[in-house]
DNA sequence: ATGTCCTTGTTACAAGGA
């Protein structure tokens, strides 16, 4: 079973390399975020004209936005507004074979790494919390699959420069403690390091203001996939598709695809 | 460090977010 994940910053506008990608790469199940597009307005019919059948969105005019699309038929979904700001920023589907997978996009924060002066940043720690308490008090029987864009890269490979970066929002101390609470809420196995050890750089996101982004390589691991700790020695593998970057108006994010042997 | 890209509102750009 493939499941991918993509920040793809605006679904309409990048519908035909979705597509692409879906029919490409085999995928099962495609997790998005930024969709940029209200419920309504959502392009289903392309996705069900390729086969897949069924869609779970919960978008939003301009901001924010995720969406579930399958080959697979799903049994339940679920949406929650983790801080109560009326902003679309999870979904979650459970399959026919009792897996549950969690789409987030996490805030991203803002500029200023300080609370009392970023309410934007306040947001993000507090979106972290909320999330923390609804994994620690739940009690789920399902297998569980969380993914999405985090907008935090925790360890010094995941950033170009650790140093360059430790009081960039994304990469600053206080985030990555949020971060490592979270994990530890629930047996989660951040897979894509499971999978290739510490020591490489993963990148996920490269900015658009950087040109020479692929000469420079100024990237950051803020897309992310974890298993539940049973489901690990599941993974036949994990990939990035830093090509996704290079063609003709790319999202500023590239797919990341979890292939279970399931 | 703020160079780009996307959406919206209003009608060729500016604002806001990332």
């Amino acid at each position: 079973m493939k499941i991918a994940t993509w920040n793809i910053n605006s679904i309409r506008i990048r519908i035909d390399q979705v597509i692409r990608f879906l029919l490409k790469e085999k995928i099962d199940i495609l997790c998005l975020q930024e969709t940029k597009v209200t419920d309504n307005l959502f392009p289903f019919k392309t996705f069900k004209d390729n086969g897949y059948n069924f869609i779970k969105v919960n978008g939003q005019k301009q901001y924010n936005g995720v969406a579930i699309i399958s080959r697979l038929p799903i049994t339940r979904s679920y949406k929650k507004d983790f801080c109560e700001k009326k902003e679309k920023r999870y979904i979650s589907i459970t399959l026919e074979n009792n897996i549950e997978i969690h789409n987030f996009y996490f805030p991203a924060g803002g500029i200023e790494p300080d609370i009392k002066k970023n309410p934007k940043f306040e947001e993000k720690l507090n979106f972290y919390s909320k999330v923390t308490d609804w994994f620690t008090k739940r009690n789920s029987k399902k297998k569980q699959i969380l993914v999405g864009d985090m907008n935090i890269a925790p360890s010094e490979n995941d950033v170009w420069s650790h140093e360059k970066l430790i009081n960039i929002v994304s990469h600053t101390p206080i985030e990555i403690k949020y971060f490592d609470k979270l994990i530890k809420s629930f047996d989660w196995v951040d897979a894509v390091r499971y999978f290739n050890g510490d020591k490489k750089k993963i990148f996920s996101w490269w900015s658009y203001r950087v040109i020479e982004w692929k000469l420079e390589n100024k990237g950051r691991r803020l897309d992310h996939i974890w298993v539940e700790k049973s489901l690990s020695k599941k993974i036949q593998n994990i990939q990035v598709l830093k090509k996704f970057r290079n063609y003709s108006q790319p999202s500023d994010h590239v797919p990341l695809i979890l292939d279970l042997d399931i």
